[in-house]
DNA sequence: AAGGTCGCTGTAACCGGTTACCGCAACACG
DNA sequence: CGTGTTGCGGTAACCGGTTACAGCGACCTT
């Protein structure tokens, strides 16, 4: 139990060879005879050697780990989103470090510390700020996951457009006037993309855009918070557009609470497409988007190794909506 | 930008003084002039030099980095888990690997891989055989966090015993019968604590308890599934106990889509007391836990330092019983 | 003035792997 | 038999910090 990890040369000792003869072996390099191979597998095997990761890195001159930055970890989008991330280093033979920031005051630092732990980094939407972000790439290879390539640090995201298309559905297919988008703008690019979007949809059906947004987090709890003082206004909104299926939900769970018909008083449109979207009722109109293949992208740029001629800058993942009953469809 | 980054000679070099010195003044260790200080300090500042990690680690006998295993990451309750795991460990200096082993085969692999690269594990529940616990606790110190502690290997954890004041409440204050508790014992040994104070709940109150639970996993898509067979049989449950508050919201969603009247034809409880909890319509009840404090106090076992007499061996956090109206309470 | 103390700084040996380079033996070929 | 060639394996120099130890002035004691 206590006993002090073997070293290589301990092993080497044990086995009655060099340092280098156990090297070869136990990375499986360089030319060793079948007989002296069985010898050094056998003293691993029994003791249970297992090479020391910061002996390696220092020699190999990688870490063998990445990092992804996120803003929390709460809910379905972050689960898949690392899921499809990890999974790709895993296969790659590296580990993650995951930080989330919580939006605290010391992120930042916080993020440039872990640069010196981590062969590169990916970070998502805006989670620091873009000098940050900029000191950081010069440290280390970055992506942006979720958010626009900045001074040639590339991107990956997903297709936000579509919201549009959402909204002229909405505003035209059936006929909806005094739309709300539920979401901060200034919360992700991601966020602001949407906002856009819906905003772009208005005047391209020659009406005035909402001037503001209500601006909220992207948690389901936020969305029910959002339900409650919107439809207790003056004069409450016919339809409600989420910048997540999250809030969207939390939207729905509110709207029903208070005793009001969906889509009958309300519609609702979310984006994402999370397992729960299909299983409620009614279910959800939304936009669905690969957010595990996001993660997987993200981690296959950051493992390939950056930068290059002919390297990708920008990769936007296609996205779909998803018509369902909340916006007004038949069933 | 590309420009390798600096070693601690190069910067010696510079500043015209020795390594040692250059260590001593970027680690505020041992005694150095103020005007040397001064000198290395410029240089250091000019050339952006930060100390490699690897370096550091191997010199210092330490990663400077600690791992939490989780069985995944989605939702509330790991999220929250891990704010108070990350902060209590960044406050100490270092850095969190994340793991989710998502029931992956390979995951007991990877678990013991991971203990190369870190100080100490904090493993959640059982996500590993107990044969890899133990393995992994010979390789470096572990916590069990939200389980039992296995030969010697300490735990954190919440008192579930509640739950069998909340199963008595429903049986006995409301007179309920037919009770069905929904959750998988053998995920996770919170769940196999709370199966058993809801079975003795019953034992007590000179009920034959049911024989089986409703095995299912712990996410809100897996209670709106639940209800959905659950409140389709032919003799539906009275009341539902389900193991966490995000199957019991997931119960709740399905109840009120199929038309049904909560707590009026169907009561629900749950366990976390998760921010949605009080939002919803009927407010649930449930049992609150200190989640994030579960996560810090694991943190902290982990950073003081394993073993020795008079070391904790066994945490368990305290937990209430709040009552709101989902249970058949009046307001 | 000899010896001691104190403050500062450099030298070099670690930490635990990886690997360039070299030596050695066995074997093939002309 | 001399000269490659090939396969195997050892020596030692890295990787980039940390730190024990020693050296060296300056200043203080007796």
């Amino acid at each position: 139990m206590g006993n002090r990890r073997l070293t290589a040369r301990e092993v080497a000792k044990l086995a009655d060879v060099s340092v280098a003869t156990v090297s070869r072996v136990s990375r499986g390099t360089g030319q060793v005879s079948p007989e002296t191979r069985a010898r050094v597998l056998r003293v691993i095997e029994e003791h249970g050697y297992r090479p020391s990761q910061m002996g390696r890195a220092l020699a190999e001159q990688r870490h063998g780990s990445v990092a992804i930055v996120l803003p929390g970890l709460a809910g379905p989008y972050f689960s898949e989103l690392i899921q499809g991330f990890e999974s790709e280093v895993m296969d790659a033979g590296a580990s993650v470090h995951i930080f989330g920031t919580h939006h605290r005051a010391d992120a930042d630092e916080h993020v440039l510390g872990i640069a010196a732990r981590v062969d590169a980094v990916a970070v998502h939407g805006d989670t620091i700020g873009a000098d940050t972000l900029r000191e950081l790439a010069a440290r280390a290879p970055v992506v942006v996951l979720a958010g626009r390539p900045l001074d040639g640090i590339p991107a990956v995201r997903a297709d936000n457009s579509p919201i549009g298309e959402l909204t002229r559905h909405l505003l035209v297919d059936h006929g909806y006037r005094r739309l709300t988008f539920v979401g901060d703008p200034e919360g992700s690019p991601d966020v602001t993309d949407r906002w856009e979007a819906f905003r772009d949809a208005h005047r391209d059906a020659r009406l005035a855009p909402p001037r503001n947004p209500f601006r909220i987090g992207l948690q389901q709890s936020d969305g029910v918070l959002a339900a409650g003082e919107l439809l207790g206004a003056r004069r409450p909104p016919r339809a409600i557009v989420c910048a997540n299926d999250e809030t969207a939900l939390g939207v729905l769970i509110g709207a029903l609470g208070r005793g009001l018909s969906v889509p009958g008083d309300l519609a609702i449109t979310g984006f994402d497409d999370v397992p729960m979207s299909s299983l409620v009722q009614p279910r959800l109109t939304t936009v669905r988007q690969p957010v595990r293949e996001l993660g997987a992208t993200t981690a296959r740029l950051l493992i390939s190794g950056l930068g290059g001629p002919g390297a990708v800058m920008d990769a936007v993942l296609a996205t779909e909506t998803v018509m369902r009953e909340s916006c007004g469809c038949p069933l």
